[in-house]
DNA sequence: ATCCTTATATATATAAAGTATATTTTTTTT
DNA sequence: AAAAAAAATATACTTTATATATATAAGGAT
Protein backbone atom coordinates (compact mmCIF):
# COMPACT_ATOMS: atom_id res chain seq x y z
CA UNK A 1 0.00 0.00 0.00
CA UNK A 2 2.33 2.23 0.62
CA UNK A 3 5.69 2.85 -1.40
CA UNK A 4 8.64 2.78 1.09
CA UNK A 5 10.93 5.31 -0.32
CA UNK A 6 7.92 7.53 0.06
CA UNK A 7 8.77 9.62 3.67
CA UNK A 8 6.90 10.72 6.41
CA UNK A 9 5.52 14.38 6.62
CA UNK A 10 5.42 15.31 9.94
CA UNK A 11 2.92 18.24 11.59
CA UNK A 12 1.51 20.25 14.57
CA UNK A 13 -2.35 20.64 14.79
CA UNK A 14 -3.40 22.89 17.93
CA UNK A 15 -6.82 22.46 19.76
CA UNK A 16 -7.36 26.03 20.43
CA UNK A 17 -9.90 26.32 23.54
CA UNK A 18 -11.52 29.35 25.03
CA UNK A 19 -15.03 30.23 26.88
CA UNK A 20 -17.59 32.16 24.66
CA UNK A 21 -21.36 32.45 24.88
CA UNK A 22 -21.68 30.51 27.81
CA UNK A 23 -19.96 27.30 25.74
CA UNK A 24 -16.52 25.71 25.57
CA UNK A 25 -15.34 26.72 21.84
CA UNK A 26 -12.45 25.51 19.69
CA UNK A 27 -11.06 27.43 16.55
CA UNK A 28 -11.21 26.14 13.57
CA UNK A 29 -10.61 26.47 9.87
CA UNK A 30 -12.62 25.81 7.03
CA UNK A 31 -10.71 23.38 4.47
CA UNK A 32 -10.13 24.99 1.03
CA UNK A 33 -8.43 22.06 -0.69
CA UNK A 34 -8.97 18.41 -1.11
CA UNK A 35 -8.38 15.91 0.82
CA UNK A 36 -11.43 16.76 3.45
CA UNK A 37 -12.06 20.11 1.00
CA UNK A 38 -15.01 22.36 2.77
CA UNK A 39 -14.67 20.28 5.53
CA UNK A 40 -13.96 21.69 9.24
CA UNK A 41 -9.99 21.19 10.39
CA UNK A 42 -7.81 22.12 13.74
CA UNK A 43 -4.96 25.03 12.41
CA UNK A 44 -1.69 23.14 11.69
CA UNK A 45 1.19 23.28 9.88
CA UNK A 46 4.73 21.46 8.83
CA UNK A 47 7.46 21.81 11.21
CA UNK A 48 10.22 23.18 9.86
CA UNK A 49 13.63 21.53 10.13
CA UNK A 50 15.36 24.32 12.33
CA UNK A 51 12.60 24.97 15.02
CA UNK A 52 11.56 22.84 17.96
CA UNK A 53 7.56 21.28 18.20
CA UNK A 54 6.64 23.77 20.59
CA UNK A 55 7.84 26.59 18.37
CA UNK A 56 5.95 25.52 15.58
CA UNK A 57 2.74 25.29 17.60
CA UNK A 58 3.10 28.65 18.61
CA UNK A 59 4.14 29.73 14.91
CA UNK A 60 0.90 28.02 14.10
CA UNK A 61 -0.79 30.01 16.56
CA UNK A 62 0.42 33.15 15.78
CA UNK A 63 -0.23 32.43 11.91
CA UNK A 64 -4.08 32.62 12.44
CA UNK A 65 -4.18 34.79 15.74
CA UNK A 66 -3.08 37.49 17.75
CA UNK A 67 -3.10 35.75 21.16
CA UNK A 68 -0.84 36.64 24.55
CA UNK A 69 -0.88 34.93 27.61
CA UNK A 70 -1.83 31.23 26.60
CA UNK A 71 -1.22 28.12 28.05
CA UNK A 72 0.07 25.38 25.51
CA UNK A 73 0.69 21.33 26.32
CA UNK A 74 1.77 18.95 24.25
CA UNK A 75 -0.88 16.49 23.76
CA UNK A 76 -0.23 13.82 21.66
CA UNK A 77 1.33 12.48 18.75
CA UNK A 78 -1.35 10.47 15.88
CA UNK A 79 0.25 8.33 13.53
CA UNK A 80 -2.13 5.73 12.05
CA UNK A 81 -0.83 5.31 8.33
CA UNK A 82 -4.30 5.86 7.50
CA UNK A 83 -5.20 9.17 8.98
CA UNK A 84 -4.23 11.44 5.77
CA UNK A 85 -5.52 9.57 2.49
CA UNK A 86 -2.92 10.27 0.13
CA UNK A 87 0.12 11.00 2.65
CA UNK A 88 1.63 9.27 5.53
CA UNK A 89 1.55 12.54 7.69
CA UNK A 90 2.42 12.18 11.76
CA UNK A 91 1.07 15.13 13.56
CA UNK A 92 2.11 16.04 16.73
CA UNK A 93 -1.13 17.77 18.74
CA UNK A 94 -0.94 20.37 20.89
CA UNK A 95 -3.52 22.10 22.89
CA UNK A 96 -3.64 25.59 24.26
CA UNK A 97 -6.28 27.54 26.73
CA UNK A 98 -6.68 31.02 25.95
CA UNK A 99 -8.99 33.84 27.51
CA UNK A 100 -11.46 34.84 24.75
CA UNK A 101 -10.44 38.62 25.79
CA UNK A 102 -6.75 37.42 24.82
CA UNK A 103 -7.13 36.58 20.97
CA UNK A 104 -7.93 37.91 18.10
CA UNK A 105 -8.28 36.13 14.68
CA UNK A 106 -5.78 37.67 12.24
CA UNK A 107 -5.67 35.27 9.44
CA UNK A 108 -8.29 35.84 6.14
CA UNK A 109 -9.04 32.04 5.92
CA UNK A 110 -12.88 31.04 7.02
CA UNK A 111 -11.60 30.83 10.40
CA UNK A 112 -14.39 30.64 13.26
CA UNK A 113 -15.18 29.53 16.68
CA UNK A 114 -17.21 26.27 17.47
CA UNK A 115 -18.96 24.95 20.58
CA UNK A 116 -16.85 22.22 21.12
CA UNK A 117 -20.58 19.93 22.26
CA UNK A 118 -21.48 20.56 18.81
CA UNK A 119 -18.83 20.41 16.13
CA UNK A 120 -19.20 20.32 12.48
CA UNK A 121 -17.89 18.01 10.06
CA UNK A 122 -14.05 17.31 10.60
CA UNK A 123 -11.19 16.54 8.51
CA UNK A 124 -8.91 13.66 9.14
CA UNK A 125 -8.75 12.36 12.90
CA UNK A 126 -9.59 16.14 14.19
CA UNK A 127 -12.59 14.94 15.87
CA UNK A 128 -10.44 12.34 18.20
CA UNK A 129 -8.08 14.96 18.61
CA UNK A 130 -10.20 17.73 19.69
CA UNK A 131 -12.04 14.90 22.59
CA UNK A 132 -8.76 13.84 23.43
CA UNK A 133 -8.09 17.45 24.36
CA UNK A 134 -11.21 17.34 26.35
CA UNK A 135 -10.19 14.90 28.55
CA UNK A 136 -6.41 16.07 29.35
CA UNK A 137 -8.03 19.40 29.97
CA UNK A 138 -10.16 18.02 32.55
CA UNK A 139 -7.38 15.89 33.84
CA UNK A 140 -5.59 18.61 34.57
CA UNK A 141 -8.68 20.80 36.03
CA UNK A 142 -8.37 18.19 38.62
CA UNK A 143 -5.10 18.67 39.92
CA UNK A 144 -4.80 22.46 39.35
CA UNK A 145 -6.25 25.62 38.47
CA UNK A 146 -6.28 25.62 34.23
CA UNK A 147 -9.63 26.75 34.15
CA UNK A 148 -7.83 30.35 35.31
CA UNK A 149 -6.62 30.45 31.56
CA UNK A 150 -9.96 30.47 30.00
CA UNK A 151 -11.32 33.21 32.69
CA UNK A 152 -11.15 36.96 32.21
CA UNK A 153 -8.68 38.99 34.25
CA UNK A 154 -11.15 39.04 36.87
CA UNK A 155 -14.15 37.07 37.22
CA UNK A 156 -16.47 36.24 39.70
CA UNK A 157 -16.76 32.83 41.83
CA UNK A 158 -20.08 31.90 39.40
CA UNK A 159 -18.01 32.61 36.28
CA UNK A 160 -15.50 30.32 37.76
CA UNK A 161 -17.99 27.67 38.75
CA UNK A 162 -19.39 27.87 34.98
CA UNK A 163 -15.73 27.50 33.70
CA UNK A 164 -15.57 24.37 35.69
CA UNK A 165 -18.83 22.98 34.89
CA UNK A 166 -17.76 23.70 30.86
CA UNK A 167 -15.15 21.69 31.09
CA UNK A 168 -16.17 19.10 33.55
CA UNK A 169 -19.49 18.40 31.81
CA UNK A 170 -21.37 18.21 34.52
CA UNK A 171 -23.06 20.68 37.47
CA UNK A 172 -21.34 21.08 41.11
CA UNK A 173 -23.00 22.39 43.75
CA UNK A 174 -22.23 26.26 44.41
CA UNK A 175 -21.51 25.63 47.85
CA UNK A 176 -19.29 23.21 48.08
CA UNK A 177 -17.36 24.66 44.94
CA UNK A 178 -17.22 28.28 46.92
CA UNK A 179 -15.70 26.47 49.74
CA UNK A 180 -13.01 24.86 47.73
CA UNK A 181 -12.61 27.70 44.62
CA UNK A 182 -11.72 29.75 47.79
CA UNK A 183 -8.78 27.75 49.17
CA UNK A 184 -7.23 27.40 46.00
CA UNK A 185 -3.40 28.15 45.91
CA UNK A 186 -3.50 31.99 44.13
CA UNK A 187 -6.70 33.42 44.28
CA UNK A 188 -6.67 36.62 45.24
CA UNK A 189 -10.06 38.54 45.97
CA UNK A 190 -10.34 41.81 45.44
CA UNK A 191 -12.15 44.96 46.88
CA UNK A 192 -14.40 45.15 43.58
CA UNK A 193 -17.87 44.02 42.95
CA UNK A 194 -19.66 43.50 39.84
CA UNK A 195 -21.97 46.10 38.90
CA UNK A 196 -24.98 46.90 36.23
CA UNK A 197 -26.08 43.09 37.09
CA UNK A 198 -29.71 43.20 37.73
CA UNK A 199 -28.70 41.24 40.82
CA UNK A 200 -26.52 41.29 43.78
CA UNK A 201 -23.34 42.60 43.00
CA UNK A 202 -20.85 39.77 42.86
CA UNK A 203 -17.18 40.03 44.52
CA UNK A 204 -14.09 39.65 41.85
CA UNK A 205 -11.15 37.36 41.89
CA UNK A 206 -8.34 37.20 39.95
CA UNK A 207 -5.82 34.20 40.15
CA UNK A 208 -1.67 35.38 40.48
CA UNK A 209 0.03 34.92 37.54
CA UNK A 210 1.27 31.23 38.13
CA UNK A 211 4.40 30.20 35.97
CA UNK A 212 2.60 27.41 34.61
CA UNK A 213 5.23 25.49 32.31
CA UNK A 214 4.21 26.04 28.53
CA UNK A 215 6.00 22.86 27.90
CA UNK A 216 5.74 19.60 29.30
CA UNK A 217 3.29 20.25 31.62
CA UNK A 218 4.62 20.04 35.35
CA UNK A 219 2.02 20.77 37.80
CA UNK A 220 2.32 20.44 41.17
CA UNK A 221 -0.29 19.28 43.73
CA UNK A 222 -1.80 21.46 46.20
CA UNK A 223 -0.23 20.17 49.65
CA UNK A 224 2.08 17.25 47.72
CA UNK A 225 3.06 15.19 50.32
CA UNK A 226 1.80 11.40 51.05
CA UNK B 1 22.56 25.52 9.89
CA UNK B 2 19.78 23.07 8.28
CA UNK B 3 19.39 22.56 4.71
CA UNK B 4 15.71 23.05 4.37
CA UNK B 5 15.69 20.26 1.64
CA UNK B 6 16.58 18.03 3.97
CA UNK B 7 14.02 15.62 5.70
CA UNK B 8 12.70 14.72 9.16
CA UNK B 9 13.68 11.27 9.64
CA UNK B 10 10.94 10.04 12.66
CA UNK B 11 11.66 7.15 15.32
CA UNK B 12 10.31 5.61 18.06
CA UNK B 13 12.41 5.18 21.51
CA UNK B 14 11.18 2.55 24.24
CA UNK B 15 11.40 3.33 28.31
CA UNK B 16 11.74 -0.10 28.83
CA UNK B 17 11.08 -0.24 32.89
CA UNK B 18 11.14 -3.47 35.29
CA UNK B 19 12.06 -4.35 39.01
CA UNK B 20 15.05 -6.07 38.97
CA UNK B 21 17.22 -6.57 42.41
CA UNK B 22 15.21 -4.91 44.55
CA UNK B 23 15.58 -2.18 42.25
CA UNK B 24 13.74 -0.13 38.90
CA UNK B 25 15.89 -0.74 36.36
CA UNK B 26 15.86 0.21 32.44
CA UNK B 27 16.78 -1.71 29.32
CA UNK B 28 19.61 0.51 27.60
CA UNK B 29 21.33 -0.89 24.30
CA UNK B 30 25.44 0.09 23.79
CA UNK B 31 25.71 2.37 20.50
CA UNK B 32 28.24 0.58 18.24
CA UNK B 33 28.43 3.85 15.93
CA UNK B 34 28.84 7.85 16.13
CA UNK B 35 27.59 9.30 17.37
CA UNK B 36 27.56 8.75 21.00
CA UNK B 37 29.51 5.64 20.18
CA UNK B 38 30.32 3.87 23.23
CA UNK B 39 27.19 5.45 25.32
CA UNK B 40 24.04 3.70 25.82
CA UNK B 41 20.69 4.46 24.70
CA UNK B 42 17.34 3.45 25.12
CA UNK B 43 15.92 0.85 22.18
CA UNK B 44 14.66 2.47 19.29
CA UNK B 45 14.05 2.28 15.63
CA UNK B 46 12.63 3.78 12.30
CA UNK B 47 9.00 4.09 12.19
CA UNK B 48 7.65 2.29 8.98
CA UNK B 49 5.78 3.92 6.78
CA UNK B 50 2.70 1.43 6.58
CA UNK B 51 2.78 0.73 10.77
CA UNK B 52 1.36 3.30 13.34
CA UNK B 53 3.47 4.36 16.25
CA UNK B 54 1.93 1.88 19.06
CA UNK B 55 2.94 -0.44 16.29
CA UNK B 56 6.22 0.35 15.83
CA UNK B 57 6.71 1.17 19.54
CA UNK B 58 5.82 -2.48 20.01
CA UNK B 59 8.15 -4.25 17.32
CA UNK B 60 11.18 -2.21 18.87
CA UNK B 61 10.52 -3.82 21.96
CA UNK B 62 10.23 -7.21 20.34
CA UNK B 63 13.13 -6.94 18.30
CA UNK B 64 15.36 -6.77 21.41
CA UNK B 65 12.98 -8.97 24.01
CA UNK B 66 10.62 -11.33 23.91
CA UNK B 67 7.78 -10.18 26.65
CA UNK B 68 4.39 -10.40 27.28
CA UNK B 69 2.03 -8.46 29.48
CA UNK B 70 3.06 -4.81 29.05
CA UNK B 71 1.73 -1.72 29.43
CA UNK B 72 2.99 0.35 26.89
CA UNK B 73 2.10 3.98 26.60
CA UNK B 74 3.11 7.02 24.56
CA UNK B 75 5.11 9.59 26.97
CA UNK B 76 5.91 12.36 24.83
CA UNK B 77 7.44 13.43 21.08
CA UNK B 78 11.02 14.72 21.57
CA UNK B 79 11.41 16.98 18.72
CA UNK B 80 14.46 19.80 19.32
CA UNK B 81 16.48 20.27 16.21
CA UNK B 82 19.65 19.75 17.76
CA UNK B 83 18.73 16.91 20.25
CA UNK B 84 20.78 14.35 17.10
CA UNK B 85 23.93 16.19 16.55
CA UNK B 86 24.05 14.99 12.40
CA UNK B 87 20.05 14.91 11.44
CA UNK B 88 16.90 16.15 12.22
CA UNK B 89 15.09 13.05 14.02
CA UNK B 90 12.10 13.53 16.10
CA UNK B 91 11.18 10.81 18.14
CA UNK B 92 7.84 9.82 19.87
CA UNK B 93 8.77 7.83 23.00
CA UNK B 94 6.87 5.63 24.72
CA UNK B 95 7.58 3.98 28.01
CA UNK B 96 6.39 -0.18 29.08
CA UNK B 97 6.43 -1.78 32.44
CA UNK B 98 7.44 -5.09 32.40
CA UNK B 99 7.47 -7.76 35.22
CA UNK B 100 11.38 -9.02 34.98
CA UNK B 101 9.78 -12.81 34.83
CA UNK B 102 8.17 -11.87 31.71
CA UNK B 103 10.79 -10.60 29.58
CA UNK B 104 14.08 -12.05 28.29
CA UNK B 105 16.45 -10.37 26.24
CA UNK B 106 17.08 -11.89 22.31
CA UNK B 107 19.01 -9.29 20.90
CA UNK B 108 22.73 -10.27 20.31
CA UNK B 109 23.94 -6.73 21.12
CA UNK B 110 24.92 -5.08 23.76
CA UNK B 111 21.87 -4.77 25.66
CA UNK B 112 21.53 -4.71 29.34
CA UNK B 113 19.69 -3.60 32.76
CA UNK B 114 20.62 -0.48 34.85
CA UNK B 115 19.57 0.90 37.61
CA UNK B 116 17.81 3.98 37.34
CA UNK B 117 19.18 5.79 39.95
CA UNK B 118 22.27 4.98 38.65
CA UNK B 119 22.64 5.70 35.10
CA UNK B 120 25.77 5.29 32.49
CA UNK B 121 26.18 7.88 30.29
CA UNK B 122 23.56 8.22 27.84
CA UNK B 123 23.53 9.20 24.20
CA UNK B 124 21.20 11.98 22.75
CA UNK B 125 18.36 12.98 25.20
CA UNK B 126 17.95 9.89 27.00
CA UNK B 127 18.74 10.72 29.94
CA UNK B 128 15.58 13.28 30.28
CA UNK B 129 13.47 10.89 28.37
CA UNK B 130 14.04 8.43 31.03
CA UNK B 131 13.58 11.18 33.65
CA UNK B 132 9.87 12.15 31.98
CA UNK B 133 9.22 8.14 31.96
CA UNK B 134 9.80 8.12 35.66
CA UNK B 135 7.95 11.28 36.18
CA UNK B 136 4.83 10.10 34.35
CA UNK B 137 4.88 6.86 35.88
CA UNK B 138 4.89 8.45 39.87
CA UNK B 139 1.80 10.15 38.05
CA UNK B 140 0.00 6.80 36.86
CA UNK B 141 0.81 5.22 40.46
CA UNK B 142 -1.30 7.83 41.89
CA UNK B 143 -4.60 6.94 39.96
CA UNK B 144 -4.45 3.51 39.38
CA UNK B 145 -2.05 0.65 40.60
CA UNK B 146 0.21 0.23 37.29
CA UNK B 147 2.83 -1.01 40.03
CA UNK B 148 1.22 -4.36 39.33
CA UNK B 149 2.53 -4.69 35.85
CA UNK B 150 5.80 -4.63 37.47
CA UNK B 151 5.44 -7.11 40.19
CA UNK B 152 5.54 -11.11 39.57
CA UNK B 153 1.88 -13.03 39.25
CA UNK B 154 1.88 -13.42 42.97
CA UNK B 155 3.62 -10.98 45.51
CA UNK B 156 3.12 -10.26 49.27
CA UNK B 157 2.28 -6.76 50.37
CA UNK B 158 5.96 -6.00 51.27
CA UNK B 159 6.43 -6.20 47.89
CA UNK B 160 3.87 -4.51 46.48
CA UNK B 161 5.04 -1.49 49.00
CA UNK B 162 8.44 -2.00 47.92
CA UNK B 163 7.77 -1.76 44.36
CA UNK B 164 5.53 1.47 45.25
CA UNK B 165 8.51 2.88 47.14
CA UNK B 166 11.18 2.85 44.19
CA UNK B 167 8.81 4.75 41.92
CA UNK B 168 7.56 6.99 44.52
CA UNK B 169 10.69 6.98 45.13
CA UNK B 170 10.13 7.56 49.01
CA UNK B 171 10.01 5.32 52.08
CA UNK B 172 6.05 4.67 52.80
CA UNK B 173 4.37 3.54 56.86
CA UNK B 174 3.68 -0.28 56.24
CA UNK B 175 0.61 0.02 58.59
CA UNK B 176 -1.00 2.76 56.32
CA UNK B 177 0.44 1.43 52.96
CA UNK B 178 -1.48 -2.17 54.02
CA UNK B 179 -4.67 -0.57 54.50
CA UNK B 180 -4.78 1.57 51.68
CA UNK B 181 -3.47 -1.62 49.18
CA UNK B 182 -5.97 -3.62 50.95
CA UNK B 183 -9.04 -1.30 49.63
CA UNK B 184 -7.47 -1.64 45.97
CA UNK B 185 -9.65 -2.52 43.43
CA UNK B 186 -8.88 -5.87 41.81
CA UNK B 187 -6.49 -6.99 43.97
CA UNK B 188 -7.10 -10.88 45.22
CA UNK B 189 -5.88 -12.38 48.26
CA UNK B 190 -5.13 -15.78 48.20
CA UNK B 191 -4.80 -18.77 50.50
CA UNK B 192 -1.07 -19.76 49.69
CA UNK B 193 2.30 -18.11 51.64
CA UNK B 194 5.32 -17.59 51.03
CA UNK B 195 7.60 -20.42 52.01
CA UNK B 196 11.45 -20.70 52.53
CA UNK B 197 11.80 -17.12 54.04
CA UNK B 198 13.70 -17.28 57.28
CA UNK B 199 10.73 -15.13 58.90
CA UNK B 200 7.24 -15.31 59.36
CA UNK B 201 5.43 -16.23 56.29
CA UNK B 202 3.66 -13.63 54.12
CA UNK B 203 0.12 -14.25 52.66
CA UNK B 204 0.18 -13.89 48.70
CA UNK B 205 -2.20 -12.04 46.61
CA UNK B 206 -2.69 -11.60 42.90
CA UNK B 207 -4.59 -8.83 40.70
CA UNK B 208 -7.28 -9.74 38.66
CA UNK B 209 -6.43 -8.74 35.04
CA UNK B 210 -7.57 -5.51 34.50
CA UNK B 211 -7.68 -4.39 30.93
CA UNK B 212 -5.19 -1.59 30.81
CA UNK B 213 -5.49 0.18 27.52
CA UNK B 214 -2.30 -0.05 25.65
CA UNK B 215 -2.93 2.81 24.14
CA UNK B 216 -3.32 6.18 25.09
CA UNK B 217 -3.70 6.18 28.79
CA UNK B 218 -7.83 6.67 29.94
CA UNK B 219 -7.23 5.33 33.44
CA UNK B 220 -10.44 5.49 35.84
CA UNK B 221 -10.07 6.92 39.48
CA UNK B 222 -11.59 4.55 42.31
CA UNK B 223 -15.01 6.08 42.98
CA UNK B 224 -14.47 8.67 40.46
CA UNK B 225 -17.15 10.73 41.35
CA UNK B 226 -17.47 14.67 42.71
C1' DA C 1 -42.21 52.27 49.83
C1' DT C 2 -43.01 47.43 50.06
C1' DC C 3 -42.75 43.14 48.26
C1' DC C 4 -40.94 39.85 44.96
C1' DT C 5 -37.35 37.85 42.45
C1' DT C 6 -32.78 36.42 41.73
C1' DA C 7 -28.22 35.63 42.57
C1' DT C 8 -24.65 36.19 46.31
C1' DA C 9 -23.03 34.74 50.55
C1' DT C 10 -22.37 32.02 54.74
C1' DA C 11 -22.49 27.73 58.59
C1' DT C 12 -22.67 23.35 60.07
C1' DA C 13 -23.16 18.34 60.32
C1' DT C 14 -21.71 14.07 58.37
C1' DA C 15 -18.92 10.88 55.71
C1' DA C 16 -14.75 9.46 53.70
C1' DA C 17 -9.93 9.43 53.09
C1' DG C 18 -5.43 10.15 54.76
C1' DT C 19 -1.97 10.33 58.62
C1' DA C 20 0.18 8.99 62.95
C1' DT C 21 1.33 5.80 66.20
C1' DA C 22 2.18 0.55 69.45
C1' DT C 23 1.63 -3.97 70.07
C1' DT C 24 0.94 -8.88 69.12
C1' DT C 25 1.77 -13.01 66.22
C1' DT C 26 4.37 -16.33 63.72
C1' DT C 27 8.29 -18.28 62.23
C1' DT C 28 13.51 -19.41 62.20
C1' DT C 29 17.92 -19.15 64.46
C1' DT C 30 20.85 -19.51 68.43
C1' DA D 1 13.69 -21.46 75.80
C1' DA D 2 14.89 -17.05 74.32
C1' DA D 3 16.06 -13.80 70.71
C1' DA D 4 15.42 -11.93 66.24
C1' DA D 5 12.89 -10.62 62.23
C1' DA D 6 9.13 -9.74 59.59
C1' DA D 7 3.93 -10.11 59.32
C1' DA D 8 -0.28 -8.68 60.97
C1' DT D 9 -3.66 -5.89 63.38
C1' DA D 10 -6.47 -1.41 65.91
C1' DT D 11 -7.40 3.06 66.98
C1' DA D 12 -7.26 8.03 67.38
C1' DC D 13 -6.80 12.16 64.89
C1' DT D 14 -6.74 15.31 60.87
C1' DT D 15 -8.07 16.72 56.53
C1' DT D 16 -10.99 16.70 52.65
C1' DA D 17 -15.30 15.95 50.49
C1' DT D 18 -20.34 15.87 50.60
C1' DA D 19 -24.99 17.25 51.93
C1' DT D 20 -28.09 20.46 53.29
C1' DA D 21 -30.79 25.58 54.93
C1' DT D 22 -30.94 30.16 55.58
C1' DA D 23 -29.71 35.08 55.42
C1' DT D 24 -28.27 39.14 52.42
C1' DA D 25 -28.16 42.63 48.74
C1' DA D 26 -29.65 44.59 44.70
C1' DG D 27 -33.20 45.64 40.85
C1' DG D 28 -37.94 45.44 39.24
C1' DA D 29 -42.95 45.29 39.84
C1' DT D 30 -46.91 46.79 42.10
Amino acid sequence: MFNETKTHEITVDVVILTIKNNALQVLLVKRTNEPFKDKWAIPGGYVRLSENLDDAALRVLKEKTAVDNIYLEQLYTFGDPLRHPNARVITCAYFALVRSEDIKIVSSSDLGWHKVMDLPPLAFDHKEIIQYSLKRTRERLEICPVAYQLLPEKFTLTEMQKAYELIMQKKLDKRNFRKKALSTDGLLELEEYTKSSSKRPARLYTFERIELNSKRAHFIKKGDKK
